[in-house]
DNA sequence: TTCATTTATTGACATTCGTCAAGCGATGCT
DNA sequence: AGCATCGCTTGACGAATGTCAATAAATGAA
């Protein structure tokens, strides 16, 4: 058997990310992992900030983070990230504009970053990565999902059938923001069971 | 001055919409203008069905069309598209996987087909051309905008606002779908001015 | 531990909005 | 022209949900 490099943890969580999109060969797992830069943040940290321009996306290996805006003083939220997700503003990353969107971290964090230059560079490179955009969309239609289901307590259903997680992850108060209705409402469809 | 072409109909046509994208040589505005083909639909067309991958973008010359996806029996309506606008479903044509929406011509059409083949040849002939990922995205940031705001008032309002053409070229029924509230309720708004 | 703050629960109430139904004008087909 | 269909409007009503308020439980800081 051939001697070759023992992967280290970037590596591994990598081959990981890369084996739920497709099929990636050694050189392409490599040449990805080159690119992906580990960060860590500190809980309240701010990875993107309203006006920036989200210039990376950030795949996460360690905590959570949420995605909202201001609404008058409220934190409208837009998106829940945990372990595993993708977490980047979709909009201003393809556009390369501004966001009006604000990124923070929720806990402690530990992050592979990539930047949208280097997903240009991976596509120039390889076709299979073409499939990096399709992922990466993912968090866009999941934010569609929910406006289309209309009543409260099936828009509760879909997303704890769909991503249970977030329940252990954040408290009730920001899934009901994320789903848009009151607390009390969400409180009421929960108590119901 | 020099001896020139005198530009066809699909030229100027290039040229205006270029424009509203950004700076762009002759050069440019000849490599999008032979990739982009002018056709021609009759009212009830279909141009895109469900389960089928979006493989075009089209900007619409002439005409209006509008984008649904069967709710039980009832068309959902999640895009009109009159002249000027840009025509696809965006999620099929980045992630090229099948369509959930359909595109219907609402009347005879005549629209520049562009491929998403050509889109990425254009891409990588001339970085100036990345800006088209970023107005073709224009149409998702479109339908989320109206669920942000809650109240139907506020969403008639909104649209009014920024899309009044829509009111002039489709009927309520159909700009109620669009919102997703009741014909009557948006009836209501309306006639209390 | 103690106190303050945040989060979740529950009740009462008001409001928005969807549904059902009727009527009316405009449009289109035969 | 006559008829059917469609789009729009208006009224009545009920269900879903937001708001306000009080309280309890959980969390975090001093």
């Amino acid at each position: 058997m051939q001697h070759q490099k023992i992967p280290d943890l970037n590596m591994s969580v990598v081959q990981g990310l890369l084996h739920n999109i497709g099929n990636f060969s050694n050189e392409e797992v490599q040449l990805f992992s080159v690119r992906a830069i580990k960060r860590n943040f500190q809980k309240n940290d701010i990875l993107l900030n309203e006006g920036d321009v989200c210039k990376s996306a950030f795949y996460i290996i360690y905590g959570e983070a949420f995605q909202f805006y201001y609404d008058d003083i409220d934190e409208q939220i837009i998106d829940l990230h945990v372990e595993n997700d993708w977490c980047l503003n979709h909009a201003s990353f393809v556009t390369q504009k501004p966001s009006t969107a604000i990124i923070k971290a929720y806990s402690d964090l530990t992050v592979l970053e990539l930047t949208i230059q280097s997903v240009h560079e991976l596509v120039a490179l390889s076709p299979s990565f073409f499939q990096l955009g399709s992922v990466l969309q993912q968090t866009v239609s999941r934010v569609q999902y929910f406006d289309n289901t209309n009543t409260a307590e099936e828009k509760h259903k879909q997303l704890f059938l769909s991503r249970p997680q977030l329940f252990q992850q954040f408290p009730l108060k920001m899934i009901a923001s994320y789903l848009k209705i009151a607390p009390e409402t969400l409180s009421r469809i929960r108590g119901k069971k």
